[in-house]
DNA sequence: GAAACAGTGTAATATTATAACATTGACTAA
DNA sequence: TTAGTCAATGTTATAATATTACACTGTTTC
């Protein structure tokens, strides 16, 4: 039911509108828990968000001298992985383990385990938010004894888009 | 059902043997295939499979100059990951993706998608072999459209051990 | 024996991530 | 105002993880 909206990711759509409400969303989340969301860590992400394949701390680093209206200097790296440590606190960004990479938040309203579909094909990455893997998941984790569980669900595949161009 | 048999990891019992079989095992299976399970791989596999603990490529490395009865000799990491690989081709071993470090699989003989349980105090994994998790990973998969999934599920606990001794 | 190949050795380097310390600027207390 | 404190960022160096490229060895195959 939520796929749908899910492949919004896959079909033609003014993306930097998508990032503008999630820029202003997370605006007002940090507001409202007195978190500073300063300008170095908005422009993470943004770049952030506006990739739809999850985006590796060291292509963040090459944008953030890219894109950069103002300063064309080069940062460090500790300066991106700062600004996403604290975008993850604030559940703005998500972390993909098998990729190495960086992904925004769709919910980043409500605390969440965060389960994402990988097209291994373009890298495509979609968070989605299924009650039925969480609720497994937490039963297997009582069923061998284990305590207060946080998964990480990543889940490869072919996404539409690539079935149709690919072997 | 199968949580206590899971929970063998955290019961006292000659781990030596789980290693033995193990091997034996693995040299049964890859006879079968028509792969080499050579001296090098088959110490790489002993290392990892003696270990509760997923073990990282560079303990491996360690292990493979301390342990090892006949050559002191250092090995460089291609050694190590050119084993490893060879190992996970086969499903002998698998790597955790949130630890960046590799565990003996339980159900080699047959290809499954893996499930893990990890203590984030004491690092101790389990493979689970759960097919509520499955299930709910293939239909979610297949709501959005995405073929051929493979769902890696890392979820992080505390386990019974851990419970009883900390905060 | 020569060719082809799998497995391993070796050197160098790429990629990802963190530690440690310096600087800046904003806010606060006196 | 001044000094103190603190969060954020800058800077340098390095750690940890992983791969590329090429050389060597021994076996199989013809």
């Amino acid at each position: 039911m939520s796929a749908r909206k899910n492949n919004l990711a896959f079909r033609d759509h003014d993306h930097s509108r998508c990032v503008d409400t999630a820029v202003a969303t997370a605006k007002r989340l940090c507001d409202e828990r007195g978190a500073k969301l300063t300008p170095l860590r908005e422009q993470v992400l943004q770049l952030v968000w506006h990739s739809h394949k999850p985006l590796g701390a060291y292509a963040i680093l090459d944008l953030l001298t890219t894109d950069s209206t103002a300063k064309p200097r080069r940062q460090a790296p500790p300066t991106v992985y700062r600004a996403l440590e604290f975008l993850q606190e604030h559940g703005l960004v998500h972390r993909i383990n098998s990729l190495n990479a960086f992904i925004g938040c769709t919910q980043p309203h409500a605390y969440h385990n965060s389960h994402f579909l990988i097209c291994r094909q373009c890298e495509t990455a979609i968070e989605i938010a299924d009650n039925t893997i969480a609720t497994a998941v937490q039963n297997a984790a009582h069923a061998a004894r284990f305590s207060e569980p946080n998964a990480c669900v990543e889940i490869t595949g072919l996404c539409p888009n690539c079935q149709r161009t690919t072997r």
